[in-house]
DNA sequence: TGTACATCAGTGAACGCGCGTTCACTGATGTAC
DNA sequence: TGTACATCAGTGAACGCGCGTTCACTGATGTAC
């Protein structure tokens, strides 16, 4: 049957957002069509109408994610060390479901499409973009650099926090990190 | 048919060469029984009479990296500096199949057996304890910590290094991150 | 040392299941008159 | 404004395929006598 554009634009958004959940819960491998329409109430067919295959909807997704969450940055003008906090925090490592796909889908992302290669792409040069623009420093270059450093510390970090069994070393592997780069960027 | 033990072990062998380089190359995910047993010459059914079930492979496997590696390190007496130079190579970015398997399995670990998770923990305490005794610092929970942040950085470079379709950044991401490694270490 | 036979590494077909995608369909929406 | 009908979002069964595991089997190994 038929729905309306608004109730379609609606539906739409339900599947972003279950996949957008279940991507970086179980990985791009680990969540078949199935799983991802039936999440939004719907069945396989309809993710055909909307996005035309699994790969196009992967790629809508990684968007979809990175815009909700600049929005949200931009409207609490979050600062360099909040962004270091709760990135590194046991709560973000606790909810990959609603962390950063950068430290969840990385691995998998060399053996995607091009299509969603580059969008992830594109989505890491968004988010050093923002975050050198919120570091300390007078120079462009060193806030890049710094940018690019700080990004790959915090993915490897939270890539470690989540897979070792340790929750000793576990919070170790964060709190280590999270010192050092709130040092980085005059937080202490 | 029957083969002599020798054989058998060689054999076993084999299966764990194969399954060592297309895990990490293809993910936990992404390589079934039929391909791990056929890249070592043989038919699905021999990996249950070496190792019993698939999970139990990829356990020993792990341990079968990391014994090959260590092995490698102390037989060359690889220094701290020689360690981040080779991690954050090219080389290394462009040949996962017989690199850093925090790296390219990291994300996965999490949703494992209880068996991989402790073997993965076990070898990621493993090689902090060999980093952090290569480390220079006469403190030993000083270079702990800074084994802690180094592991952390490599791996994050390096995800990010293989995940993105963008060269220069690419490039950039592992240079700017082993210059700032080699100067923790002295080396510049 | 030679023979009889139990052992067991590896075979390969089969199991039930889930994968991504296709397609004829249903029926409410929304447009043309 | 009311009616006729084309559109198309979503359905759900079916497709060929690969998954991890099982199991009756083969036949060389290696042991017991």
């Amino acid at each position: 049957m038929k729905v309306s554009k608004e109730q379609a634009a609606k539906n739409r958004d339900r599947i972003l957002d279950a996949t957008s959940r279940l991507i970086r819960e179980r990985g791009l491998a680990g969540v078949g069509v199935d799983a991802l329409t039936g999440a939004a109430g719907f069945t396989p067919g309809s993710l055909y109408s909307q996005f035309g295959s699994k790969d196009r909807l992967l790629a809508e997704t990684l968007h979809y994610i990175n815009d909700r969450r600049s929005e949200a940055r931009t409207l609490n003008k979050l600062s360099a060390a909040d962004f270091i906090s709760s990135y590194l925090s046991a709560d973000h490592r606790d909810n990959p479901g609603d962390g950063c796909y950068f430290a969840t889908l990385g691995p998998e992302i060399h053996r995607q499409s091009k299509k969603v290669r580059r969008t992830f792409t594109e989505k890491v040069l968004e988010n050093l973009s923002w975050l050198s623009s919120v570091l300390p420093g007078k120079r462009k270059l060193q806030r890049e650099n710094e940018a690019l450093l700080m990004m790959s510390t915090l993915i490897g970090a939270m890539v470690l926090a989540r897979a070792v069994d340790d929750s000793i070393l576990s919070e170790r592997l964060l709190s280590v990190s999270r010192e050092e780069m709130l040092e980085r960027v005059g937080d202490r």
